[in-house]
DNA sequence: CGTTATACGTATAACGTTCTACAAATTTTG
DNA sequence: CAAAATTTGTAGAACGTTATACGTATAACG
C-alpha cells in the first residue's frame, strides 16, 4: 500500500538505528553517551548508521532521564535593546559547551514568567538564565530549588539557592552624578521606573541608592529627587515625560535609569524648544546603540551586557554540574561622555 | 533517614495525584485532558489534589504521545524592531489559545537555525513560526513536511508543505517610490541587503523587484540602480555607507530596505554636513520606534508586524489541527511620511 | 425481571530514551 | 589448563505521560 498522501514521516529513533546496524537499543545508546563498554567496530558500525539515517536522538524522551543540554533563558522584553548583548554573550558561551538555549519573553508580568519557567521545568532543561526577572522573591526561591538558576539584574547578594551577575548599579549611578558634577551642575535629578516589586533587589532599585549615596557624598541630598515613570506604554511614557519637562522646577540635569527615557526625553526637548545640554544635561543607562547615534548622542553607562551573558552562562554550567555554593558577581559599569551631558 | 542537604524535592508526578485523590492514574489523565467518562466527584477530588500538590503535567513526557501545547518562533536576530511586533502578535494569540512559546535566535546564521529547528522538533513542540528564515529550500521543505510550520517574511506562493503570511513588499517599495515621486524626486537609488540567499523568495528580493518595477512604470529605468550592503557588523555598515555618501553621483533620493540602514544614513549624512530631505531624500522600511523619534523622523514603511503574528499564529494553530491545504497571504503596507523625505 | 445501553473507572501498552543488571565471550593470571 | 578477571554486548525496568481496551455498576427498555 501507498503512503497516505500528507502523512509525515515517521521518525527515526533509536530503534531504527538498532535494526539497521544489527545492534540491540542499549549499544546504540552507550556510542551516544560514549559510556563504557563499546568495541570500536560496534562503535563504528553505529555510527555509520546514525549518519546514513539522519538520526536525532529525542531531547523529550532524552531529558524524562538524563540531560537535555537545553537552557531556557527569561527576558522581560525585547524593547531594551540592552539585552541583545545579554542574550549573545550567554549563547556564546552555551554554543562551546554543546548546549542550545530558548529564550522566552515574560513581558515583565509576573504571571506569564511563571508559566514560562514552568513551561521551561516541564520541558526538563537543565537550567535557567534569568534576566532582571520580576518574579516575586518566594517564586524565584522556590525555582532555584528545583532548578540550577543564575540570575542577572537582580541583587541579592544572600541569595544561597541562585547565582547572580550584576552590573555594580550603584557605582553606576554615582559614576553618572560624578560626570555631572565634573561640569559645574549640582541641580541633579533622577528619572526612574515606576516600583514594582520588593526589597530593593531590583536593579532600579540599585541605582537609586547609589543616585542618593552620591548626591549625599557631593552634599547635594537637599537637591536629590527622584520622579517615577512607568515602562510599558508609550504614550504613557511620552505624556508623563512631557509633562515632566515642562512643569515648574525642571533640573540642570537629570539622569535616567535607562536609555529608554533619556531618549525619548532628548527628542521631547528638542520639540519642545529646550536645548540639550545648555538648558538640560541628560545622561541614560545601557550604552544601547540608538544612544550613540550622533543625531542622538546620550551620555550613558555601559553594563557590558557581552560580559553579564558570558559570566552568567559560565555561572549556570558549572552548577547544572553540581556546584552547590553560591556565587555572586558584579561587573565593573562604565561612562560614555557624549553631547547630552 | 534524614533527605540529603542539597536534593532537589523529587517531582510531583501523575501518580502522586492519583495516589493522593485515591484514583488510578488513567483517572487523572482524563480529568488532566477532560475526556470522556469522569463524573463531577471524581474530577472535584482530582483537581483539589493537583491544587493542594501544585502539580504539573510533564511537557517532555506528555509530547512524546500527544500535544506538548508549545510552539517554537524562530527569528534571525533582536537588532531589527520589526520582530517585537511579530512577537507580540504571535504570542497573543497563543496565550488565547492556550498555547506557549519559547524563542530561538537564528542569527541570520543557516547551521544555527537549523540546529534550533532541530532541537525545537526534539523537543516535540506541535509547530514553528519562522521569521524570516535564511534556510536553504530544501531544509524548509524537508521540516515542514515534518512539523506543522508558518514562515513569516519568505515568499513562496507555491509551496504546499508550509503557509506564509507577507506584507506586501513589491507594494511596499511601490509606495516608497510613489512618494518620492510625488515630490518631484526622479533619481531615487535604492540601498538593499548583501544577498545570502535563493530564488527571489525573501523579502529583500520583494522590494528590489517592486523598487525596479514601479521604477519602470515611472519611465525611470535608466535611473533605477541597487547597492547592496550587508547587515551584520557595524562597522562595516557604517563604513560602507560612508563611501556611499561620499562618492560621485549620489541620488537625489534613496530608499533603504531597513529602518536599520535608514537611521545609519541619516546619521551619517548630518555628520557630513549633507542636508536631509533638501539635499537627500531618505525613506526606511519597518516603521521602526526609532524612526519616528522627532531628531531622527524617516519616512518608512508600517508593514504591520502585529498582523502578521497574529494571523500567522492563527494559521499555525488550524494547521496543527489538521489542515492540509496551504494558505499564502498578504498584509497591506501602509507609508509612513515624515521629514526626510 | 432479564437484556441492553450508558456512564464511569481501571489496567496496561505504548512513546524514545537512559542505565542497571547480567550473560557471554575473551583475555589474563597462577 | 583451570580459574579469575576483563571486555563486550544485551535484556529490561524505569521515566511521566496518553490513550485504547476492558470491566463493572447503574439506568433504560421491552
Amino acid at each position: 500500500m501507498a503512503e497516505a498522501e500528507g502523512a509525515r514521516p515517521s521518525r527515526v529513533t533509536i530503534r531504527t538505528v538498532a535494526a539497521d546496524a544489527g545492534v540491540s537499543v542499549a549499544a546504540v545508546s552507550k556510542v551516544l553517551r560514549n559510556a563504557y563498554g563499546v568495541s570500536d567496530g560496534l562503535r563504528a558500525r553505529v555510527l555509520s548508521s546514525i549518519q546514513r539515517l539522519g538520526y536525532r536522538p529525542n531531547v523529550a524522551a532524552r531529558g524524562m532521564r538524563g540531560k537535555s543540554f537545553t537552557a531556557g533563558i527569561l527576558v522581560t522584553d525585547f524593547e531594551n535593546p540592552f539585552l541583545f548583548d545579554v542574550i549573545a554573550g550567554i549563547n556564546a558561551t552555551f554554543d562551546a559547551a554543546g548546549y542550545k538555549s530558548l529564550i522566552g519573553v515574560g513581558k515583565g508580568i509576573g504571571p506569564l514568567e511563571v508559566r514560562l519557567i514552568d513551561s521551561m521545568i516541564d520541558f526538563s532543561m537543565d537550567g535557567l538564565v534569568l534576566v532582571a526577572p520580576r518574579l516575586a522573591i518566594e517564586d524565584l526561591a522556590n525555582y532555584s530549588r528545583q532548578i540550577p538558576t543564575v540570575v542577572i539584574g537582580h541583587h541579592e547578594p544572600l541569595a544561597t539557592a541562585f547565582d547572580s551577575v550584576n552590573s555594580d548599579d550603584r557605582r553606576g549611578a554615582a559614576l553618572v552624578v560624578e560626570n555631572f558634577l565634573r561640569q559645574g551642575w549640582q541641580d541633579i535629578a533622577m528619572i526612574s521606573l515606576t516600583p514594582i516589586d520588593f526589597h530593593g533587589t531590583n536593579v532600579t532599585d540599585q541605582r537609586e541608592i547609589g543616585y542618593l549615596q552620591a548626591m549625599q557624598a557631593a552634599g547635594l541630598s537637599h537637591l536629590a529627587r527622584i520622579t517615577h515613570m512607568p515602562l510599558d506604554r508609550y504614550d504613557v511614557v511620552n505624556e508623563a515625560l512631557r509633562a515632566y519637562l515642562t512643569a515648574p522646577g525642571l533640573p540642570r540635569a537629570v539622569f535616567c535609569w535607562s536609555d529608554l527615557h533619556a531618549i525619548e526625553l532628548r527628542n521631547l526637548a528638542h520639540r519642545l524648544g529646550i536645548k540639550v545640554p545648555e538648558d538640560l544635561a541628560i545622561a541614560g543607562y545601557d550604552n544601547s546603540r540608538v544612544a550613540a547615534l550622533p543625531l542622538i548622542d546620550i551620555t550613558s553607562i555601559d553594563q557590558s551586557g557581552l560580559q553579564l551573558g558570558l559570566r552568567a552562562a559560565e555561572m549556570l554550567l558549572t552548577r547544572i554540574d553540581g556546584r552547590a555554593e553560591p556565587i555572586h558577581e558584579f561587573i565593573a559599569p562604565r561612562l560614555v561622555h557624549r553631547s547630552s551631558g
